[in-house]
DNA sequence: ACCTGATATGCTCAACATGAGTATAAGGAA
DNA sequence: TTCCTTATACTCATGTTGAGCATATCAGGT
């Protein structure tokens, strides 16, 4: 068994959220092509005092950044892993992190390289409503699937999963639930991984359906993508994203980026000043184009003060 | 490098949230003596086709139990693992699962036994107020360790650590940082796991601060408790350990039980009726010993009509 | 100087959720 | 019947949230 070490290192720039990736040609694929994969290493026992660290380690190498806040996503050892297993090659489990930077150049490294982490997600993005992509392409793709497929497990209980995942049929949309929705896909064959892992020609829909990633790399950046929105809401993780000073806007934009949707203005201002979660500087930003912006910075104070500092994301997204 | 599965096997009796626990003869530790242990063992890249079916298998084999609802928690890897490390010992990385099962008698199979989690984090249980055991011991002793050892790092930052872990000064107790707490005093060696592992007597305080456990167990423990009372807030959970129906009060004293703290009645009675996660079912308990009380059932819809449906914890605690 | 088009920031208000009770119902036991 | 117990119903002040409208302050053009 060899124990592997990826990182997610995700970045915002104004508007975009993104992925730190690296290019990496897979001996395993068929089409041999490079494709986009997260950094990786092997855990090195003898080097590596802790997963952690040799994390960070590896990181360091492969893309030149030297992470800060870096959280365990998940360990991934299942299937999906590499389609060589079982003939001889060892088994690989892989341990996830997540890891928060402020934007930055790329020291010239190599093939890393920044990603809207959109471009593997596109039906993630509500910020513009809710994406045609879903109603025109992915829901009658994962209708006809589930119509011929799933006769064998509980039908109904197909059609719950899919409604909840996708926020089908009056249920309302979960920004969190990305790694169910991916799965979904992947179930149904309709990211081009799922066909690559099986053998098989990708489906037409897979094209439009974001672009893959080796291995299993798209599913880890799933889970963290999940993982993250979950957290912004009850732990002030998004300050790690930002500036020591910023204005709400830029704030409320980073959010936004994140949770895919988009929040009442008003609405967000109340909530993070009011709520304590940051504290004007007196210094204002005149670039804004309108009336010059209050800086912002956070307060930690709210630490002690509130058993959950986060963004409580002011309920569903008001429009643009 | 070795990979281990362990699990975190949680059931609540009543008022008694329990975790199954094996005995263990550690042949590392000096004493000798058996320790209490979660159900172990390592991967067999062989026989187990995933991880998670492999922890099966084990908890299968030591427990005689078959798990059900199963998460993964926390992938270990640290310092703290075994403290042969380093002397030609493989390394072990262990990753943990968190299972949830309905109170059930063992199947008799040799050692493994449900303990009140309690034991072995008695200040964890704010269910009768405040623990005196954080003002009386915790507390001081965390203070004199503070004023010692941390002149290194910013002795600021760890004093806030210490308050906001344990509630002190002003700060609320937040019942999901149980790992912080767990972690806070292992460094301050107030836990017997920390004085063991470094070879030293252990402090007069450890006595009092819970039933040790085998390795780091007790951490992964730790990080267990939290994940759960986190996620009954916004995942319905806890039907995993309740029979399919149950009353309004039995529901509540589950809850509170894995939470610590006690809540409002009639508070959360309109909370998860009128949240719509429970419906009635026309039934009656007339066990009660005072009015027969209406036995209630999941309502599996919550699941399309809420995003995040848990038992939100009604506020801070209300008294017995 | 005055308008226009950006932002940013302030304020209001109805709807809903929450914390903390009081009141009533329906059992068993003395 | 009275008391004790648990369950369930209702109330009410307070807080939080969703959604607007209103005002402030900049730049640029006329």
């Amino acid at each position: 068994v060899v124990v592997g070490l990826n990182a997610v290192i995700v970045a915002v720039t104004e508007e975009v959220p993104r992925v730190l990736t690296v290019s990496r040609t897979d001996p395993v694929w068929a089409d041999g092509g490079p494709a986009d994969a997260l950094p990786f290493g092997p855990l090195r026992p003898e080097q590596h005092r802790t997963l952690e660290r040799g994390l960070r380690s590896w990181a360091r190498q492969q893309t030149g950044i030297r992470l800060g806040y870096v959280e365990q996503l998940y360990t991934f050892g299942d299937r999906f892993r590499d389609p060589r297993a079982g003939q001889g090659a060892p088994w690989m489990i892989s341990v996830a992190y997540l890891a928060l930077v402020r934007e930055q150049q790329l020291a010239g490294s190599g093939d890393a390289h920044w990603r809207d982490w959109y471009d593997y997600f596109p039906w993630e993005d509500w910020r513009s409503g809710p994406p045609a992509l879903i109603s025109q392409t992915i829901a009658p793709a994962l209708r006809s699937w589930l119509e011929q497929a799933s006769k064998t497990p509980d039908a109904r209980t197909q059609r719950e999963r899919r409604d909840i995942a996708f926020g089908l049929h009056r249920t309302p949309w979960d920004t969190e639930r990305t790694l169910e929705r991916y799965e979904l896909l992947y179930e149904a064959r309709l990211v081009s991984e799922a066909a690559s892992d099986a053998g098989e020609p990708a489906l037409p829909e897979a094209e439009a359906l974001g672009r893959p990633m080796a291995l299993d790399h798209r599913r880890i950046l799933a889970t963290a993508l999940g993982r993250l929105r979950g957290k912004i809401k009850y732990r002030p993780v998004v300050f790690e994203l930002l500036p020591p000073v910023f204005t709400l806007s830029r704030l409320q934009r980073v959010v936004e980026a994140l949770a895919g949707i988009r929040l009442h203005k008003q609405n967000f201002r109340r909530l993070v000043e009011r709520g304590g979660l940051v504290e004007g500087t007196g210094l204002y930003d005149e670039e804004t184009g309108g009336r010059p912006a209050e800086l912002f910075a956070f307060r930690r104070e709210v630490l002690r003060e509130r058993a959950a500092p986060g963004v409580r994301l002011p309920g569903p997204q008001a429009r643009a």
